[in-house]
DNA sequence: CTAGTGCACTGGTCTGACCAGTAGGCTACG
DNA sequence: CGTAGCCTACTGGTCAGACCAGTGCACTAG
């Protein structure tokens, strides 16, 4: 066979805008807090028309890069990165794909489960005290202020998963965490017994911070898991709970 | 304290032709393959210009949940779910954070040992025969054909994932795998001795296979680890190999 | 019946305009 | 001299209208 041609894709202007400006900004040639050229700056630059320009700043703005403000004599910001396009791309999944609550948490039990498996290894004194302190926290807002007790609570599962080091995984379990918080938001206040659903949980988490202080992960992951499963089982239908039960062992 | 208010954001325009049409899609209002109005007539039904509806369908694009097409006697394409604006994301990730492959193989290493756990206990006798025929695909394309190899590879783990039945850790998975690939791609084929590094992965993946077979998910997932740890700490450094370790036990 | 043509659309881009908002300099007043 | 207030020169957000290249379809000529 002869020369092979491959298909030219018709490459829009604006796509062109984008792929210079990201790669400006992804190579750090513009780190966060630099600013743009200002719209009509940047027309001249690139040479294409306002519409072309702002089209590419919403891209770049919906993928979390920049932000532009009305008024700022500067351009468009560069943003730090953040979840947030990620956290956005995953509650889409959650919803086209109809992800049950079961799956979300147990993609949770997974990721934890891991963090805690490393942040046994790896966990220094000061996130050891830290987590100490997020229980305090939970024991101090039990059976009186919900919203206090998970704030806690998530605090006390941020220092685990910062502790075992995987940025990954940081990231997931916080996006997916406030996916699920949104799914169940309020039901728990509503919760039957939920002072003793609290005080067990406590407990639980003293004994996942006695197993990392002692070094054993795997022990450390187990008993995540099951605190997990314990605290979410109640808003679960039946049916779906043995998916989550198989990684109990 | 009296009555408090919070500070109204300016809401654009262009946002909230986002979020009907978004909220049209992800509540099945529009499936996959329908079609939106044309520009011209979107803007007389959001009353509002077409700039404004351009940016909007940009952010939609963005988004993956639709395309447009130039020409198209119909209006803009309702796409059904695609991780690739999870893809994307997690790549900007992957560049701005530094990710290091470490930190992608490991979340590799939990995901699919997760998910391999989960296999032992819900695969099906189809899936099971799937996973041979790609085990066979490595075999015969051993010593010889690298993309094959690869290709096959990925099928087994495709198959592993799938049985697990956790959407989020299919979806994860391809994402990352394609990231890590995409990091490393051409050194495997440079990699000395790479006969035997392929021929070794075979047998992992054969003792894998068995475990999930026994459903011996905890054997299962040990074996997964350390084949992916071999398979890849080669293109590791030498420090960064510790951290993968630690999830040998 | 089919091949070809033309029309009526589409999205992509540009231009020019207006508005509301901001920042920073200037001015007038204390 | 210091400061409160205004003014101007910008910014981004939006709209209107125009043109182009491309597409699909109906219609027509063979």
């Amino acid at each position: 066979m002869g020369a092979r041609f491959e298909p030219v894709r018709a490459v829009r202007a604006y796509e062109r805008v984008v792929e210079q400006v990201e790669e400006a900004i992804e190579s750090g040639a513009l780190g966060p807090g630099a600013r743009l050229p200002s719209e009509r700056e940047l027309m001249v630059q690139f040479s294409v028309g306002r519409s072309t320009i702002r089209e590419a700043l919403r891209v770049l703005q919906a993928r979390g890069l920049v932000r532009s403000r009305p008024g700022d004599p500067n351009g468009a910001e560069v943003l730090p990165f953040s979840p947030a396009a990620l956290h956005k791309s995953m509650t889409t999944l959650a919803r086209v794909a109809e992800l049950s609550l079961a799956e979300l948490v147990q993609f949770r039990m997974v990721l934890d489960a891991s963090a805690v498996l490393l942040a046994a290894r790896l966990r220094t004194e000061e996130q050891l005290a830290q987590m100490e302190t997020a229980i305090a926290g939970m024991r101090a807002a039990v059976s009186s202020d919900h919203d206090a007790f998970s704030a806690a609570d998530v605090a006390f599962h941020d220092v685990i998963v910062a502790a075992g080091g995987n940025t990954l995984i940081q990231v997931c379990t916080d996006v997916v965490r406030s996916v699920v918080l949104g799914l169940i938001s309020g039901k728990i206040a509503d919760a039957p017994d939920r002072g003793s659903l609290m005080r067990r949980s406590i407990r639980h988490h003293e004994e996942v911070l006695a197993a990392v202080r002692a070094g054993d992960g795997a022990s450390a992951a187990r008993l995540l898991r099951r605190s997990m499963y314990d605290y979410y089982a109640v808003h679960l239908p039946e049916a779906e709970r043995p998916a989550l039960r198989a990684l109990l062992e």
